[in-house]
RNA sequence: GGUGAGAUAGUCAAGUGGCCAACGACGGCGGACUGUAAAUCCGCUCCCUACGGGUUCAGAGGUUCGACUCCUCUUCUCACCA
């Protein structure tokens, strides 16, 4: 039981430090039924959430699972000054109002995959505000320039010439206090937070409250390219607010060695199960397209409901297997007769005319079903169902 | 502040007077094959009712029959020096 529960709290981890405490924690919580926390700090800078972010939270949970109480954190101060990890230039800083909602739609995602009942839910603002002058003195007391400067980013930057605000060298000394004042037994957090997550070792020694936090690293989640990190700006990204037929779509189009991937770093299936469906697919008991779907489902369920997700199978069935036009399709109206390639534009499945009718020499182009090969026609009044490619769908009335 | 190099389509990157709407790579899109997977192969990839027209190569002027290519100024980036 106990190693076990070790196996999967490192499942996936890119870096543990003090792995020996996380065992004794997780020995006295078997023995005794001691529990521990475990901290994990957001920012709450990024509103939109996709799954790169919920593999922290997965971890929680099993952590959870296992005898911890969550510290969500949620760095509403530092968020004043905005994490210089990773990053070239001085980030611009939020305001208040913009900081309240963000946390506010982190509340909410986040309790579909924690449970409540084990999670406190902190802001750091409540006891660096407190602080004062004096108190943030005596922080910086506990470090120097030339170590911070160590700091690769910083070191480049410094290097480059390029400005380093006072107040970034405080971020990491307001991060490492949190797990002071939390007093926190565990740290998560993402490989680009070592340096912060190793500064709440420091300060817990400095301030001598009798124990260092353990630390484990994760990794950094891939996106649906299977190369590049998951984020919004590279478009590769499921959103958590991701509709459930475009959240099924999407994990189902990642390969199949990708798909092992998320099973490890976000799915709740324990380590035995993944490694029996991965036996089933070497020996060919179960077809790959069977345990992605699967996953897809996993996935929808958590974020929507175990109906939607069914739903959300169904149609991708109709569509994609059957060949069939979706339920739900946009529609749009013309009052003239148009012409294909407008109409095409108009309904936005093109981008420009150009495209249209390149679309239409490929043959990409059906209209109720029939491919297209008229760039020239012209739609008269009557309903069409015009198509580009294997996804694009739209209804156009023409009257 | 000084000196030198550079700015080309989504990105990287050729092109140094007409053959340039601009090589190539990546990405993206479409097609074939499939499990809407991957891999592979093929096609497309500025706009325009189009065998033609229009607007592009940081910005503004200029030279020229003709400029992405030459000249001037401006803006920005990078390297070395201080």
């Amino acid at each position: 039981m106990l190693q076990e529960a070790l196996r999967e709290i490192q499942r996936g981890s890119a870096e543990i430090i003090d792995n020996e405490r996380i065992e004794k924690l997780l020995k006295a919580y078997f023995d005794e039924g001691k529990t521990y926390t475990v901290k994990a700090g957001f920012d709450p800078t990024a509103p939109d959430l996709h799954l790169g972010h919920t593999v922290l939270l997965q971890k929680l949970s099993t952590f959870q699972k296992y005898g911890a109480k969550v510290q969500f954190l949620i760095g509403d101060f530092t968020a004043q000054i905005g994490d210089p990890s990773g990053k070239s230039a001085t980030r611009k800083t939020l305001s208040a109002l913009e900081i309240q909602e963000n946390a506010k739609s982190y509340k909410e995602q986040v309790f579909k995959l924690l449970d409540p009942s084990k999670t406190e839910v902190l802001f750091n603002s409540e006891w660096i505000n407190p602080l004062g002058a004096s108190g943030m003195l005596t922080l910086t007391t506990t470090f120097n320039v030339a170590r911070m400067l160590e700091r690769d980013d910083f070191d480049k930057r410094h290097k480059s010439g390029i400005s380093i605000s006072i107040s970034e060298f405080i971020y990491p000394l307001l991060q490492g206090y949190d797990s002071v004042h939390l007093k926190s037994d565990i740290e998560i957090g993402g490989t680009d937070q070592k340096f912060n997550l190793l500064m709440g070792r420091h300060l817990q020694r400095a301030y001598e409250i009798g124990k260092e936090q353990s630390v484990l690293m994760m990794p950094i989640l891939e996106g649906l390219d299977g190369v590049q990190k998951m984020s919004k700006s590279l478009n590769n990204y499921i959103g958590v607010a991701d509709e459930p037929n475009d959240m099924f779509g999407k994990v189902l189009s990642v390969s199949d060695e990708l798909m092992w991937r998320y099973y490890e770093l976000l799915s709740a299936k324990t380590l035995d199960e993944i490694e029996a469906l991965k036996n089933g697919v070497t020996d060919g008991s179960l077809h790959p397209k069977k345990v992605k779907e699967d996953l897809a489902l996993e996935i929808t369920t958590r974020f929507h409901s175990h109906e939607s997700a069914k739903a959300a199978k169904a149609e991708f069935d109709k569509v994609h297997s059957n060949n069939q036009v979706p339920t739900e399709i946009d529609e749009y109206r013309s009052d003239a007769e148009i012409w294909i390639a407008k109409a095409l534009v108009d309904c936005n499945l093109s981008p420009s005319t150009s495209q249209a009718r390149r679309d239409i020499k490929q043959g990409a182009v059906k209209i109720n079903q029939e491919k297209v090969n008229d760039e020239q026609l012209q739609l008269g009044s009557g309903e069409y169902i015009l198509q580009v490619g294997k996804r694009k769908f739209a209804k156009l009335k023409v009257d």
